[in-house]
Parts: C-alpha cells; structure tokens; sequence
DNA sequence: TTATTATAATAGTAATACTATCATATCTTT
DNA sequence: AAAGATATGATAGTATTACTATTATAATAA
C-alpha cells in the first residue's frame, strides 16, 4: 500500500496520556503488543513490560490506567487500521459486489507485514487480535465501557461493511449479525486452524477462510 | 424432555477428585456456576466460593487444581449435555435436513429451564457458556490441554454436526467451519444483543438467531 | 533562571492463586 | 466397638498481581 503518512487517532477516553505524542509512548505501544503476543495477555504485565523497555510500571500507569484500557486501546486502535484500509480499498469502486468481495477479504485473509506505522507492528497486533480480542468485550464492566465508546471503532467496521451488503440487497434482514460472524468467525478459524483443527477444514496456503467466508456470505445475501 | 436419569460423564483429566460423587462436590459444581454467573470468572475465586458453601478453598483444590480446570471442566459437561441431547433428538429421524434443522435449532435457541440434572442450572450454564467459555481455551496452553483432552467434548459435537451436513452435500468442503462457526457465532450473537447490539439485529422474541443461522447454513450448503 | 512537567525509584496495599501442615470429624473394616 | 483410613476444615504462608502514593531527579519551556 502506499505511504500516506496517516495517522491512526484514538479516543481519548482510552488513555490518560497519549502514547502516540512521546517516545516512552510509542515504546509502551510497541513493546506490549510484542509481549502479548508473547506471553499471552494473563501474564503480561506492566511490571514486566516496565523492565523490557528500561522504564518504570508507574510510569506506564500514567499512559493507561490499567491492562485491560490498554487491551482495548489495541483493539481499537486495529480496528481503526481495519476502516483506514477498508475505506481506501473500497471508494472509487462503484460495483457492490466488487466492494463487498475487498471488505471480505480484508477481515478473512491472513495478516501480512506492512509497516505503515512505524511502532506498531501489524502481523503481531492481528495475531493478539485473534487470540486476545475477545477478553476487552467478555467483562462484567462491557456495558459501562461501550457507553464510554470504548468499541466505536469495531462498531464502525461492522456498520460499513452492512451498508455494502444492504447496496446489493437491500432486504436481507441480518446485515449486522452476518458481519460481524464473518468477523469473529475468521478470528477463530485462524485460532482453530492452529490450535484446535479438528474445528475447522483449513488447507495450508490455500486461503480456505477467505474462500469459506465469501461463499457463504454472498449464498446468504442473495 | 422425558426423565431418563442420565449421567453426564466427565474426563477423569478434568478433575483431581470427582464432584459428582460427594454433597461437597456437587456443591461446589452448583455453586460455582453460580457465582461465575454473577461476578464474572475474573472476579470468581475459590475463597468466595468456599465462603459461599460453608468449606474452605483448600477442600476445593481437592476437587480441582486451579480455577482455569474448573471452567473447563464446566464447559466439557456443557458440551456433553448438548451432544446427549443432539443425540436424543436426531435419532430415528431418517431424513438429514430435519436433523440438520433439529440440531441448529440445539445449538442456536435460547436456553430455556430444564431439570434434568438436579445440582446443574442449565441455563446458567448456558450463560456462562456464552460469556466465559472463550477463556476456556484462548490460553497460552492450548495445545497442551488439547493434547490431554480437555477439549474432546466440543470436537465431537462439531464432528456430529458436520455429518449430517455431509449426508445432506457430501461435497461440501468446509462442514467443520461451518459449524464451529454457527456455535461460537450463535453465542456472539446473544452476548452482543445483550451488550453491543449494534453488531446484531435481533429482535426480541422473534427467535432471530436461530432463523439467520438456519438461513444461512442451508443457503451455504446448497 | 525559575517554574513546570515528565520520568524514575521506592515503598506500600489488598487481593489472588495457590501450597503445606495439622487437627478433627466421619466412615469403613475387622 | 476399636482401629485405621479417608475427607474435610482451619490456619498459615508464599510469590505475584494490579494497583496507589510519595519523593527525587532530569528535561523542557517561560
């Protein structure tokens, strides 16, 4: 993709301090989506991560108020990623279905390096996506949390992706629940495929989550 | 349903002494779901359990070894339920679409109150399924727990499910995902209707995950 | 130069997820 | 009924976690 230069802008209410506007930042960033990844989001900790990037935990405090803000401070910050990508891949395209099939492959196929933003590391942030994701919105605290905006970006995604499917049919009754099974079907597809294959029928290099995932959505849209 | 005094059988790996066979450990069992129902499994521990029903946190790690094994031993009795009722309601029907439709409607309806097994509140189960069985196997040590079994029970109700696809379209490449798919998709799609409905358009008492996902599969399979 | 702000270092707290030990109650076997 | 075995309960202890609070120091801006 080309080099625009974007940058990614989070709501505000998921930090205390913006990690995007000093290096300590940008390090905390990019050091806990390496060690997520790593170490898995229940051992990961501040302690940890302080020690990693030769800082202090009361220091990473004062960016996020806790490991979880900052879980969905990744998850946002992907899914804002996601609608860059998917608005600049759709616009301009005037066939529907052309702009369905891009959506569809964006949230089904595997994540490839692309440094667009120098911190983050994409490909890792995806994989803590797929495995961790789930754990921002599995809280007794979701409804607080979503009423403070925390899963706008998610909801963002979801929203637009609707609207290509209601552009091509405009009655289909359950444009949001497909969506978003697409979207978290593909997650655990790839989890599965790795973990627990018995759940699924991946063959290796063959994107058979792309593939699964485009027929049966456009058999279910028409 | 009839009262046939089954016994839900659990893999011996699940636990260090079996609850079902003392008042302390079906109290344990009975309490546990609901008090992870309430406070969420983050919150939920062995002390406030023990406090709950008058023993002690040492006599629980008798019965489990950690509070991870507990939730998956949960979520195996859950999975060992559906399949003895998957069973139960396909056998004798000769014809695989009504199966197929029978077995949709299992893991896609509402839990409704159902007493079959007196120290188990199957809906609460139901619920905890739905909010708190995810972390059941996104842990750093999935591969080891799936190498001791932990996860059989759930391969085998997918496993069920995929061959009445199959004897429906043995062609079919993709009977697994498809599946897994509409059981993890059909808890989202509750868990979001309750918490991010904007990712959802379920009405109330219209039975709309169960319509879009019976939809879906038989226009997917055809 | 002073004032402001950011960071680092240290200490402290309540809770968690356990393990270990020992006493007591209960149940089984002879 | 006594002796032995087993289950449970009570208590204590440990390392770690997820923070909060305080103070010192370094870097930057007015």
């Amino acid at each position: 993709m080309e080099q625009l230069h974007i940058q990614i802008t989070i709501d505000p209410a998921l930090y205390t301090r913006n990690p995007e506007t000093t290096e300590l930042g940008k390090n905390i960033v990019s050091k806990s989506i390496e060690m997520i990844d790593e170490l898995g989001f229940e051992k990961f900790t501040f302690k940890k991560l302080g020690v990693e990037i030769n800082s202090n935990e009361s220091s990473i405090y004062r960016y996020f108020d806790s490991k979880h803000t900052l879980l969905v401070y990744l998850t946002s910050w992907y899914w804002s990623w996601v609608e860059y990508r998917l608005v600049f891949s759709t616009t301009n395209v005037t066939n529907p279905e052309v702009k369905l099939e891009s959506a569809l492959a964006l949230i089904t196929k595997d994540a490839t390096q692309d440094n667009e933003i120098s911190y983050v590391n994409e490909m890792l942030l995806h994989r803590i996506i797929i495995s961790e994701s789930s754990k921002a919105y599995h809280t007794k605290d979701v409804d607080k949390e979503n009423a403070k905006g925390y899963y706008k970006t998610y909801k963002r995604v979801v929203q637009r992706i609707s609207d290509i499917v209601l552009e091509i049919n405009q009655d289909y009754a359950f444009p949001h629940m497909l969506v978003s099974t697409v979207i978290e079907g593909a997650h655990h597809q790839r989890y599965f495929s790795k973990h627990l294959p018995a759940l699924t029928n991946v063959e290796e290099g063959q994107n058979t989550i792309e593939k699964f995932y485009t027929d049966m959505v456009f058999k279910a849209i028409k």
